[in-house]
Order: structure tokens, then C-alpha cells, then sequence
DNA sequence: GGGTATTTGCAATAAAATTGCACGGAACTG
DNA sequence: CAGTTCCGTGCAATTTTATTGCAAATACCC
């Protein structure tokens, strides 16, 4: 892992649509010595995956929130059956356990209010061991990042 | 925007490492009309971009955290103001205006607790209009989805 | 310095992307 | 309903790119 492939890591987590050859002319390698860079960045699993980004609002998932969820119990696989149903949901686009005054911390992608109503119904009623929950809509998006700089 | 283009969506934001003959033959076109459906589905937007992502632990990136801030001053360029600080930051990999108790919420990608350390006081010192955070530091990511179901 | 392992560039080959073109179906019009 | 247009499709030819073998160059270790 020198220099040349952390450029090639921040060229790839910007565009990777671009060609081996193009990316080897940044570089300044030959396209067969840059492939195989990348072929081993892939291999060695630097590299977790390429992805299509899309744009929500053409996709039509124009509402975004946070929700800050206390649970009633908190041992180990209390946490994990809250998380196992949350996960499940397709709304649910990220969900994480965390410290600080509530337990669990998830990002939703909605539709509409009628989808975060009926979300809510599934995951915070009584049998899913939610004691409280803090709901913070997305008001404004300023930053959505997924490269890592390197 | 009919039910092969949502089909190769679906499939692009999983892998969209994959050939175009590749995804042609799955979703049964040939490759020219595939090509052409993918290339239109990205001038129009629809697809923003293609990336690659790297795992974190393996990019030097291990400790995710999410900071909620509260805010002294509420008006618009105060916020605005005090989001330009924050996504300047490169540990800052999303940063939102939300409702609720607090006005931001910030998430962390850091390399060790002494880059947070320095984060907060270029972030959370008097200059910066914070009145008070919360630091929640993320415990288990129990998922982390870009793709949007179709 | 000698020896080993790794990386590089070149060239040949295989595979994929791209484009022109004609066909066929859907929608629209008179 | 016939005529017309428009759009998407598949085929085939062309261009571009990815892939691989190989020899030279470089870095590394003792």
C-alpha cells in the first residue's frame, strides 16, 4: 500500500467508472501494471465493493431522519433482536449500536409520512422492547460522503 | 424508467463492477440496448455516480461516532455557518440540519480518539456556536446501505 | 554484493464498449 | 383504419479496453 495506490483508492472512491487506462494515465503507470493494482485492492478487500450511487429524490426517497431509540432491556440479545428487526426493514438504510443516553441510532430513507408512520408502528410498539424513542428529521443534507480520503 | 431499468438499478447498486454483457444478459437484452438504458439512467441523474468503496477498518478508519450539537444561535447563517466548519473536516463524513432537541448531527469516521480530540476543539470551541453535544460513539454498525430498493 | 522476490512495461490476445443501421411495435393523427 | 412518427431493440462492424505471458528493471534481504 504506497502512495500510487492510495491516489488510485481516492480516484476509484470519487469515479469508478473511469477506465484502467485513463486511471493508469493519472498515475503514470502502464494500464497492465495499474490493473493489477486494483485487482489486488479488490483481492485483498481494501477495496469492499464498486457501487451505483443514486440520486434519492429521482429514486423516490425524498425524506430522510434519524431516530435515537432507548430500549426497555439492554443485555446482549435484547440489542440484537431490536437490531435483527430494524435491519430488516427496507426504510432503515443504516443502524447502529451506540453509547450515550439512548442504545440504538438508525437512518431512514422515506417515501412519504405514511411509510414512517407504519415503520413506526413495526419497530416501536410494545414487543419490541423500545422504551422511548427521538425522532429527528433531515432538514438539510450537507454532507453525504462515502470516500475515506487517503 | 419501466421495470428493466429498475431491475438494472437494483443490480448496479449492488455490483456495478459487472459488464455491461454481463447485465445485459441478466436482465435478457442485448448489450447494446442494455448500454444504452444504463447510459441514459445516468445523464439523467438517476444513477449520481459509481464508486468504489473501501472497508474502513482496512482504509486506517476504525472509530465511527455520531455528535449531535446544539446550537447558541439558531438563525440560518449561523447554521450555515457553522455546517461550512463542519463538513470541511475530512473525519466529517455526513453532516445534516435536523429537527428536534438538536439542530446538527454530525458522523465521525476517525482514525484514533486523538484526532476526535482535536476534531472537537476546532469544532465545539466558543467561535463555533455550539451550546452543548452529545457524542454517541457507535458500538456495533449493524448496517450501512447505499442502495435504495427499487 | 549476491540472490530472491516483486513490480514494471511491452506486446499479443481476448473481451467489452460503442456506433451505424434497419426492423418492429406503440402512440398519435387525420 | 391507414399513414406517420417516435422510440426501443437487435445485429454487425469498429473501436476501445481488459487481460495475460514474458523479459527487464527495481526493491529487498541477508
Amino acid at each position: 500500500m504506497d502512495r500510487i495506490d492510495r491516489r488510485l483508492l481516492n480516484l476509484m472512491q470519487r469515479d469508478a467508472s473511469r477506465t484502467n487506462v485513463d486511471l493508469a494515465d493519472e498515475v503514470g503507470l502502464s494500464p497492465s501494471s495499474c490493473l493489477r493494482r486494483t485487482q489486488r485492492l479488490r483481492k485483498s478487500g481494501v477495496i469492499d465493493r464498486i457501487v451505483a450511487i443514486l440520486n434519492p429524490a429521482k429514486a423516490g426517497r425524498v425524506i430522510k431522519a434519524l431516530v435515537a431509540v432507548e430500549l426497555k432491556l439492554h443485555g446482549e440479545q435484547h440489542m440484537r433482536r431490536f437490531l435483527d428487526i430494524a435491519i430488516a426493514e427496507e426504510a432503515v438504510s443504516h443502524a447502529y449500536a451506540v453509547t450515550g443516553e439512548t442504545d440504538v441510532v438508525l437512518m431512514l430513507r422515506l417515501r412519504d409520512m405514511e411509510e414512517f408512520d407504519s415503520l413506526c408502528e413495526r419497530l416501536f410498539r410494545d414487543q419490541t422492547n423500545v422504551a422511548r424513542f427521538f425522532t429527528m428529521m433531515i432538514i438539510r443534507t450537507a454532507k453525504e460522503e462515502t470516500a475515506i480520503r487517503l
